[in-house]
RNA sequence: GGCUGCGUAGCAAAAUGGUUAUGCAGUGGCCUGCAAAGCCAUCUACGGCGGUUCGAUUCCGCCCGCAGCCUCCA
């Protein structure tokens, strides 16, 4: 029985979707105007995590996650790069998606873009000013009326007052309340715009949310998410704009996964102190990254650091290296390891536990692959069925083991099996002197030689 | 200031009102020509002070420390 914590219960709660059997989930996905960062990627991770263990539940899930390619700081960096903006988001759509496949993150089924979505956001912010819940002020942008909407702050249990009298803004004369936020911007010149009833302009930020949601998923569905820093006021002001323009509940169920850390500060783009996925990526393998997102909790903070990377390039090492020399060809699972699995899951995507059971079936399975085969092919087995759910484990054991992200042209896999025939040679004449040389040589290039009983030496690559 | 949340062994990270988390690292052993890997054993814990309880790391209160949101941010 899953059970998914709710941000605007600030419960665990059993999850009933609203359509037996179905499920429809959004994400806030990217602004693309630069590459994505271990912050993003955590996204990306967490919700595909999430959907794939939703999926395996039983359910059909549609999973929808919205690009973001019209704002002001697109227009800026496009403006910056000289460039349209178009081509500055479409190479950075490009690049999240590579960045996506490495991570083993599955697309979602929709991904919707929001300036392929400006009749369905003009539709809603329609439907507003209609319900008195919108205004157009006095430079002309339409804002939303946040005095109208009786639950505002519901979702961050924040209330108008505490935020007014806390207000760091700026006054803007043309809104009724500080708190208004837009709808609808008014072009500057030479600004990307459309056309709309209020005149040529382009969204704001949250109602595309709204518009995007609503229209993949319908007025009322079953998860939204997104990082912790969209609690408010960006799915806050969401609820207000579909529920206002809809009349209807929105979102059953709000997940939001905590940030990631550098030196215990938030990671992000106005801090500057971000790791982009490509640049980390040509120090750790893909899978690593993966791990280590996986191996703390969605909602708890994780820390970046070169520590816990190499921590979890060792710990994924452990359990490849378990996996090595078996043949999976039994369908059989173990029913004990994966009702501890599942139970992990279920308690609302407990992964750190998950994996847990993982390390436990590694350990059997170290155990038994001398003596029983049978054992060994079913907790094989189970062990790659189990950690698929996670993204993990699906690599080649042997490939993964003898990869490297360093691409040393010079040290080739061929040369390290040449120089373990030259050190078994060596071993046969007992020469130790010269095998332990040879085995020196090629630790100093990051090759670790393991001898097994039978007499072969197996090999694989550890980062320098 | 208002509102969230967190504080677990050397590091990372979970669960739990009374019994082994798990990974890395350490120590001892088995294995090995020696290693590595693996296996077995083992040492380090629950921020502080009170309260509830037969019993609290776990529930409650206060204090201290940290992070986040209240402004664009995943």
């Amino acid at each position: 029985m899953l059970k998914i914590y709710n941000t605007l219960t600030r419960k665990k709660e059993i999850f009933k979707p609203k359509i037996e059997g179905v499920v429809g989930m959004y994400v806030c996905g990217m602004t693309v105007y630069d590459y994505c960062h271990i912050g993003h990627a955590r996204v990306m991770v967490v919700f595909d995590t999430v959907g794939r263990y939703i999926r395996y539940s039983g359910y059909v899930l549609n999973y929808v996650r919205n690009i973001t390619d019209i704002d002001d700081k697109i227009i800026q960096r496009a403006n910056e790069n000289g460039e349209g903006y178009s081509d500055l988001t479409q190479r950075f759509i490009d690049a999240m998606h590579e960045d996506e496949r490495a991570l083993s993150v599955l697309p979602p089924d929709i991904e919707p873009k929001a300036t392929e979505s400006i009749a369905d956001i003009i539709a809603m912010i329609s439907k507003l000013i209609i319900n008195g819940l919108a205004y157009v002020g006095a430079n002309g942008d339409v804002f939303y009326s946040v005095t109208k909407f009786k639950n505002y702050g519901q979702l961050s249990g924040k209330n108008l007052d505490d935020l007014q009298s806390g207000e760091r803004v700026d006054i803007d004369h043309a809104k009724q309340n500080p708190m208004d936020f837009v709808l609808w911007k008014m072009a500057k010149a030479n600004e990307p715009a459309w056309q709309s009833p209020w005149g040529l302009g382009r969204p704001g930020w949250h109602i595309e949310c709204s518009a995007m949601s609503t229209c993949c998923l319908g007025n009322h569905f079953d998860i939204h998410g997104g990082g912790m820093d969209l609690q408010f006021p960006h799915h806050e002001n969401e609820i207000a704009q579909s529920e206002g323009a809809t009349g209807e509940k929105f979102v059953n169920i709000w997940m939001h996964n905590g940030f990631v850390r550098v030196n215990e500060e938030k990671m992000s783009k106005s801090l500057g102190n971000f790791f982009t996925v490509r640049e980390v990526l040509k120090q750790y393998k893909p899978e690593i990254i993966r791990f280590f997102i996986l191996s703390s909790h969605y909602r708890s903070p994780l820390n970046y650091s070169d520590e816990q990377l190499n921590d979890a390039s060792a710990a994924l090492t452990r359990l490849y290296t378990s996996l090595r020399d078996c043949h999976v060809e039994n369908i059989i699972i173990d029913a004990e390891y994966k009702s501890r699995f599942e139970d992990a899951m279920d308690d609302d995507f407990n992964t750190p536990v998950a994996l847990s059971v993982l390390f436990d079936l590694a350990r059997e399975l170290n155990k038994a692959k001398e003596v029983d085969t049978e054992r060994t092919n079913c907790l094989s087995n189970t062990l790659i069925k189990l950690a698929a759910l996670l993204g993990l484990l699906q690599d080649d054991p042997e490939k993964f083991l003898k990869s490297s992200v360093i691409n040393d042209a010079d040290f080739t896999d061929d040369l390290v099996e040449q120089q373990i025939q030259a050190r078994l040679e060596a071993k046969q004449a007992k020469n130790w002197q010269l095998a332990d040389e040879i085995r020196n040589v090629l630790k100093e290039q990051g090759v670790i030689l393991e001898d097994a009983p039978n007499g072969l030496t197996s090999w694989r690559r550890e980062k320098i």
